[in-house]
DNA sequence: GCGACAG
DNA sequence: ATCTTGTCGC
């Protein structure tokens, strides 16, 4: 586990943090194919907080895109950055999972991050911007629709609708399971949306959420635990 | 103007 | 995200 500082100029105010986004935002590569789904390796990030003690902990696992078989992993712990505000997760995450990212031992291939990348306010989400900083090929697979809105697809697993702002299809809700509520898939850096769906699919063979968000999850809950314990021991019991 | 709103 | 017991199901 690797100890992360917030980095120097990092924004201090929504408004200095929109204005990062407004600026990185043209930095953005739409429309590559990126890695075919089921090769090489794809790494899922994931972060958890404790908000009382000012913690944050981000796990980035690397799976084998063909066998969904754990192939790295590394976690990084830190100060939380930003505050949650809604359009701007990514200055609270960033830090943590760029540390993270780093910490492994060879390259992540393609990143599936927990939130959204184009499906968001100023078109510049958590998957767009971590693309942006890494180069790497990047999606966003999120649990809920945000502010967006689409239809219900079709109940078998794979049918998927647009994820409409207005008329500008941002996103897909994509059926991972059939009848199982969807997954919102957009596109972060360096792929297509037809890719990412690609992708969201051949990683959930089982449940409903990618293998690679999941082992993050575990994963960063985990490393905050060990935090945790680290700040403040637990206080032996006598045994009775 | 007010509320909703990824994690 | 996180707070949280039991409970239904494979």
């Amino acid at each position: 586990m690797t100890t992360v500082e917030i980095p120097a100029g990092w924004p201090a105010t929504e408004e200095a943090a929109r204005a990062v986004q407004d600026e990185l935002r043209a930095r953005v590569v739409l429309g590559e194919p990126g890695p075919p789904p089921g090769t090489g390796h794809v790494t899922g990030v994931d972060v958890a907080y404790d908000d009382e003690r000012d913690l944050v902990a981000a796990a980035a696992v690397v799976l084998d895109a063909a066998s969904l078989e754990v192939v790295a992993e590394a976690t990084a712990v830190g100060r939380i950055s930003f505050p949650y505000v809604p359009g701007l997760l990514a200055f609270r995450e960033i830090p943590t999972v760029l540390a993270a990212l780093e910490a492994l031992p060879h390259p992540p291939g393609l990143v599936v991050c927990d939130g959204y990348g184009l499906a968001h306010p100023r078109r510049f989400g958590l998957a767009s911007h971590l693309g942006v900083l890494t180069g790497l090929p990047t999606v966003g697979v999120a649990k809920n629709p945000f502010a967006f809105t689409y239809d219900d697809p079709d109940a078998p697993r794979g049918s998927a609708a647009p994820l409409l702002a207005g008329d500008d299809e941002v996103g897909r809700a994509l059926r991972t399971r059939a009848g199982v509520k969807p997954v919102f898939v957009s596109v972060g850096h360096r792929v297509t949306l037809d890719g990412a769906c690609a992708h969201t699919l051949a990683l959930t063979p089982r449940f409903r959420l990618p293998e690679t968000t999941r082992r993050a999850d575990a994963l960063c809950r985990r490393a905050l635990r060990e935090a945790k314990d680290h700040a403040s021991p637990a206080v032996a019991r006598p045994v009775t």
